[in-house]
DNA sequence: AAAGTAAATGAATCAGTAA
DNA sequence: GTTACTGATTCATTTACTT
């Protein structure tokens, strides 16, 4: 699949409904839907008798208006979605089981996938009762040959995971037991990749002073979009969000190299997006959330991989992480921590030119991986290996030259598997 | 309230339609229903011993005989419910917002109090989509009067509990600040008691090896139950299954003293449940006990030194802190990452050790510092610098003769004995 | 084609052994 | 004897295979 040098993103104000009917039927990858909560409506919705509510048509064909807005409109974008495409409904509480039965009846009950729950810790109210901390995904494709990636989580600490990395057989009696080679030594089964994802998702609510937020009262954390879009949805993939608000989706797609269409009834809320696309704040940025949220004892990259070394960590300077305690030959040393998606040479660079004007000092840049590595080069500049450029040169070494490395982990998701759709169909 | 000295029981064979005809109305606080979950499958399971087989018919003939069948027997459960009395629902996605819709004809939309996610860990398998890992309970009171129990839980690791002791008021403009006294001091707003207890549950779930198994399937931990009861009732009240099982409710009753009627159509399954109320057992769940966290033990220390690195945390083994992602010539490799006050020999026989028994693989040190280094002496164990040993090393070949090392940032605090032959290195 | 069976799996326990 | 460690065991879910 061929990858566009730069996502295309576009908007339309309107009422979804018509902007669908004018769309290319079977373009769309991914549809997130998150409507507005009409929560007196669908109240009203709710019938006396018991029996006769189980039928859909009991629900939206009568003239109870939230639910027939959302199935003419969840009708259509079935429609503009490719055979393999998915559709992601965020609902709460307040209509998840109307909602349910209205996508039964559109996709088919056989084509509900998951009902994903994101869960995530708030302010408390001193209400009788439980406090709500939870809200609804519905996830349903189009058909059987859905794309879906396949995530990996942690196991859980309770796993002894050096064990189950056993073989194991069934004995005489059909008991399962470990298998063992002719000298008794425990057979492999190979590495491990993890478990795979679950329905329940903890990710943390939109933190009320984060910078990503931007004053719409239902903005969703990127994090969220994040896991759905890299779900379903590759590179260059298009992505509809029919009710788009703030526009968190699309600047998400745009991120993730997604092409998007946003929607809104609401001209500022276009307005809005239209805004954020134009300059999404670095907090916005997967990467940086990752980043930062990862890094343990909420310290800094450079301090992460500056754990042990006896420094003083520079502050408010783009080119110097920080200062060793010890003078080497007499000179103060200046160390940089190679960043992401920077080479060894770059980050020698920034190293110099922040150092230009400190006077004598030596410099030393700690290599955090090998994109670019071209170490030994520099005469003013020593480079210096971290833990896991060690380690992966380690690796390299006595890998077979075919083989390519697994990706590193990120944010509870630590390896993405095999497309299982990439046969084709 | 008067409460009785040993709870009573009563257990009784036949359809709950019939048996709660019969019943006493407004007589009972807490209704537990836990009825098939609509999932077209037959439900099997042995005794451990297998002695007997347990099994239950969960296949219907279409949406309606399934929800026609439970609206009635729910509409009998709400007239025996006092004025004051709760429903918990428990069901799955399979059927839970034909369940939603009953009970909302039911007690009324209005009467809805909560959906709670019972959300677990268990065995995984690769699956295209994501792996159900959780249960509904829908939550309905009888009237707004119902009796409610608050709980609490623990505060976020993040939450500032300085921050939350402080008493709060609202300003001119409404919004909230912490009060201050006439000097300009915080004021103090007594101890809290934590977050009140959210609507999701996060409970183990019963383990296969666990001693309160009894051999019936879909068994729920008495742990959770546990918790639904202390929630809606207190000692000496009345609580009623109708589809009891083996009899968790009855058992959880007796143990929190409080009377319990249960009613199963399956004459094996009373007689059961009578069995586990002549000797209730209730496995202190050690995992819910101690926490999740009570399983990471070396673990932050060894991944701040490894990240960076594709691995994976190995938690029940002393000797092996991680396991890469990626196979060294066809082997898996075990890391050890150097602890303090370790050389790095016994390094490498702590870890040589923990992988005596576990087949063909390679063994790597991560050496942190350089007390006794001695590198290169081990013919089955690579040692890999560490980022810390890689600078210190770097320094230290720099140093001249005379000069002593100063000592890392963040030990310096806590003092820490000499070692007598530090010198020497 | 549908139904039944087998294999793989990992979370959390039990239980035996070593310290 | 007590504690800590770790090998052993179980079982519901899913995929793959067989009847």
């Amino acid at each position: 699949m061929s990858v566009p040098g730069a996502p295309k993103v576009r908007t339309c104000v309107g009422d979804c409904l018509d902007v669908l009917h004018d769309m290319e039927p079977e373009s769309v990858d991914l549809a997130y839907v998150d409507p507005p909560f009409f929560t007196q409506k669908i109240h009203r919705l709710n019938t006396r008798d018991g029996s006769a509510t189980f039928s859909f048509r009991d629900i939206w064909g009568s003239d109870h208006s939230y639910s027939d807005f959302i199935y003419q409109r969840i009708r259509r974008t079935r429609t503009v979605l490719k055979s393999s495409g998915s559709l992601f409904f965020h609902c709460d509480k307040a209509a998840s089981h109307i909602i349910r039965l209205l996508l039964d009846s559109i996709f088919g009950p056989e084509q509900f996938r998951s009902e994903i729950i994101w869960s995530f810790r708030r302010w408390s109210n001193a209400k009788k009762g439980l406090l709500p901390a939870h809200q609804t995904i519905f996830f349903y494709s189009k058909t059987d040959n859905f794309k879906f990636n396949t995530f990996y989580q942690e196991y859980s600490p309770s796993t002894n995971i050096d064990q189950i990395m056993q073989k194991r057989i069934r004995d005489s009696r059909n008991k399962t037991v470990y298998a063992r080679n002719e000298k008794g030594e425990v057979v492999g089964n190979g590495i491990k990749k993890g478990v795979p994802l679950s329905d329940v998702w903890e990710i943390p609510f939109l933190n009320p002073k984060a910078k990503e937020r931007v004053g719409f009262p239902t903005q969703k954390p990127v994090l969220l979009m994040k896991r759905i879009v890299e779900l379903v949805t590759d590179e260059g993939d298009w992505i509809l969000d029919p009710f788009c608000g703030s526009g968190t989706t699309l600047v998400t797609s745009k991120l993730l190299n997604r092409n998007s269409i946003g929607i809104d009834i609401s001209e500022e809320a276009v307005e809005l997006t239209k805004r954020r696309l134009e300059a999404p704040l670095f907090t916005e940025s997967p990467l940086a959330q990752r980043g930062r949220e990862s890094y343990r004892r909420h310290e800094s990259y450079a301090a992460t991989y500056l754990f042990g070394v006896a420094y003083t960590p520079v502050h408010r300077n783009t080119g110097i992480d920080g200062l060793l305690k010890e003078e080497v030959a007499g000179l103060p040393v200046f160390v940089r921590v190679q960043r992401e998606g920077e080479s060894v040479s770059q980050a020698v660079s920034a190293l110099r030119k922040a150092a230009r004007n400190k006077g004598d000092c030596r410099l030393v840049v700690i290599a955090t991986h090998a994109d670019l590595f071209d170490s030994g080069r520099f005469a003013d500049v020593d480079v210096i290996p971290s833990t896991a450029f060690a380690l992966n040169e380690y690796i390299k070494k006595r890998r077979p030259s075919t083989q390519r490395p697994p990706r590193t982990g990120d944010e509870g998701l630590i390896s993405r598997g095999q497309k299982p759709n990439s046969k084709g169909a």
